[in-house]
DNA sequence: ATGCTATTTGCAATAATGTTGCAATTGAAT
DNA sequence: ATTCAATTGCAACATTATTGCAAATAGCAT
């Protein structure tokens, strides 16, 4: 599926801010920081409208926003799209990365009475399999 | 334990900041924002104090940071100084409180191989039982 | 192709959050 | 009481995010 398609399919607006935006997250392997996407960009975009696009994309659960101690933030492109199970996140302490760990599922908690959840997000915070082969 | 003797206890130095911060989180039963801290204080102090405060404090595993949709920080007593498990967080959309429930440890994942893990966070967003009863 | 309208963009201003350097103050050990 | 390192308060600055409004644009109808 194409940018422009799930753009359509949501029937929002194809303007090149979002598609691009799209594109970046769905070619990249691991979440990527506002900046990070902005290098990947072709064109060049208005801070604000930077951030009203990825509000857009996230409340139409195309990407998914995940942070990390309350400084980064990484966006990916969300489960919705990929067809994948909710999942839990992993946070390299070395290289600052943020992958999607699609074969970690989110498990169901249990809550006590009264409690109900909407979702869960779980970060793992470590080093990854890059990092841990160049100690 | 007093909040002078969990100072003492790390060799921190006695300051009524750091006391007083201890001394609400101790008391409360969910975890504060920075505001409801000073809220609570009697004395009054410089942002930088604070903030200051509140990473010392971090470091010395007295207290811990929940961030909530990359704004929202609230802080609690660490397990260290409550003796109990690593736990997850519980986030109310509604009353916009967070606190922690000590009844659910956080699981270990089994992560893919050359990844290693130090420590996880667990964020589960929906109703409290209080907000659920206003429904 | 042209025009219409609601949506989206860019800009300026503002707010909230967090950090740094430095001088003045304070805790606690002697 | 004296001393000294640690801590505080202040000013300045950096980053992140939001809002209002006019200009530009996408998508639709003609």
């Amino acid at each position: 599926m194409k940018p422009v398609d799930i753009l359509n399919s949501h029937n929002l607006k194809r303007t090149s801010c979002r598609e691009g935006i799209i594109d970046v997250v769905m070619k990249a392997s691991q979440a990527l920081s506002e900046i990070e996407i902005r290098e990947r960009l072709t064109g060049n975009y208005d801070r604000t409208t930077f951030y009203r696009s990825f509000k857009t994309l996230e409340e139409y659960k195309i990407i998914h926003k995940i942070v990390v101690d309350n400084q980064l933030v990484k966006y990916a492109l969300d489960n919705t799209v990929t067809h994948k199970n909710k999942h839990a996140h992993f946070y390299c302490n070395e290289c600052n990365t943020v992958k999607c760990m699609e074969n970690i599922p989110v498990q169901k908690y249990q809550l006590p009475d009264g409690y109900s959840d909407i979702e869960t997000e779980v970060l793992i915070k470590g080093t990854c399999a890059h990092c841990k082969m160049e100690d």
